[in-house]
DNA sequence: TCCATGTCATATCTTTTTTATATGAATCAT
DNA sequence: ATGATTCATATAAAAAAGATATGACATGGA
């Protein structure tokens, strides 16, 4: 059976007549009656009563002219919406992000902003380490991610840098250096304290951009806990174990118990945003948020 | 396009190979890549991403495939209902009745019965008068329908009586033949008595019988009133306008304020049930309905 | 780096299918 | 009865699908 024979026969049914509904196919009457045929010899299924003034549909015809009618529409439709997920204006998407970006405006300004410009797009977000977001954009389980780490090079991956914000100093709400907080502190004050860092292995990013701040003050961190993420990070801030080092933006999300200093450091400690994707990516609607984001985000490069 | 380019479309997007899909199809590779190729090119969109170890699917060959998929298994069904539907298994049927038919557990007996045996086939039911029932059933607009005349002629319709029952004598309950209610009143006895009749134009089968019933009697009707069907004159005989001559069956259903006494009668007054059809019925369905009737309401004819 | 291999694309020929033309058979209306 | 209408059948022409042979291109291993 083919799309042609079910053409012919939505006519057919409607026309109530082979002659007139040949007409209407701009073909001749002999092979239209032919595909009907076939069409019957195929199905095993009477489908017209051939009468002298024309043809009438049959119960099952009648039922079969139903579904036909739904299937040719169905196809229509498909095709219609195939064509527009080709222009990249319909589709799904999957973005990744670490626990600490999105916290900052300039994400959540991105997002919105393509939701805006794409509404049919559907997005689906979801949380985790820079390296599981990476691995999984290689493995086609993401189309892009917002990290805070371009250390880590996996294969087909790229990795635009979008922002920079500063990184600030948080302290225990009744630590000494809490006292002033809006003069920034220098790095060698902190020699002697008790630093809390996040595991390395799910963002190095900020890890070493930290040690390597330590490191060029001529400094050696003393780190006594290792957190999962930045926000268990400054819970342990809160409960006095010690001060860390975040992002900016991270001062607007968690405040109890816990104090944002900005820092001096030369050359000044940075936490970048950056967005991961596909070296050769292929689908439009992710092309489009790519180019979104960046223009949302004020990326220059 | 063709189904043929879908099926094929289907099995490259599924083995990612259009070798592979060649062999599945029992079809050599390059025909393959052609038809492939024909679908691109009509639908304007590129469906699959041409890789060095086969193909691999679009996002928008990705969205045409959820579509394929859904819209071959939809013909298949639609296929297989067909089929049902010719076989008489499956499909829906619009019968009539009188008012006065279904009071009578014969035709509830009878429909009762079609739906334990063909449960897939919806049944839709429609009161009106006999004439407009049978005018109905030359307009395709019913099937099949109870009357109680079998002396209106229409082209193309057959009357095929059922079963016949006494009629019984309707009597106002404070009337002076309600006294000895069980034993049978000679139509001589009425002679006199207000008579209500129904509207002779929608269902002129009982009218004529009892009008010849009084006429081969010697006697002549005294109608006060003509009501517009069964259950309104049982109401005006309720209120004591008259006497009326209704179905047997009729007594189960409205008694308040009416007593039914039986008649003799010679020839015995009747009222046939009859069930009209088409000429020439085509429909499976309807054929197994009006078998089904015949067994269940015993008629032998 | 080069070659063997695997994979899709292209070219050409064969076969099948679809369509057109001509005509027949059946039914209905005048 | 006859002419008109309509579907069916027969046969010829055109189009399309499929087969075979081969090319182009990329990849992976020696």
């Amino acid at each position: 059976m083919e799309l042609r024979h079910l053409r012919y026969f939505k006519v057919v049914a409607e026309e109530g007549h082979i002659t007139r509904a040949a007409e209407r196919l701009s073909i001749q009457q002999p092979p239209l009656s032919l595909q009907i045929k076939a069409l019957e010899t195929e199905l095993k299924v009477k489908l017209f009563h051939r009468r002298s003034r024309g043809v009438e549909l049959t119960d099952a015809g009648a039922a079969f002219y139903a579904d036909v009618c739904g299937l040719l529409a169905g196809l229509e439709e498909a095709v219609s919406k195939t064509k527009r997920v080709a222009r990249g204006e319909q589709g799904n998407i999957a973005i990744g992000f670490t626990s600490s970006v999105i916290f900052h405006a300039a994400t959540k300004k991105a997002i919105r902003s393509y939701r805006t410009a794409f509404p049919e797009i559907a997005l689906s977000l979801e949380e985790d380490g820079s390296t599981e977001l990476i691995n999984n954009i290689a493995h086609n389980k993401l189309d892009a991610a917002f990290v805070r780490s371009n250390t880590s090079y996996v294969e087909g991956v790229r990795i635009h840098q979008m922002l920079e914000e500063p990184m600030h100093l948080a302290v225990p709400a009744d630590h000494p250096l809490s006292i002033g907080s809006s003069k920034p502190i220098e790095l060698a004050a902190l020699s002697d304290q008790p630093l809390i860092l996040y595991r390395r292995s799910s963002g190095p990013g900020l890890y070493d951009r930290i040690i390597a701040a330590y490191a060029s003050a001529g400094l050696t961190p003393q780190i006594v806990q290792e957190a999962p993420r930045v926000g268990s990070a400054l819970n342990l801030v809160a409960a006095g174990l010690g001060v860390s080092f975040v992002p900016q933006s991270l001062g607007a999300a968690h405040s109890e118990g816990v104090v944002y200093r900005p820092v001096e450091c030369d050359p000044p400690l940075l936490a970048p945003i950056m967005l991961a994707c596909r070296k050769s990516e292929s689908s439009e609607a992710v092309k489009s948020f790519i180019r979104t984001a960046r223009t949302a985000m004020g990326s220059r490069s």
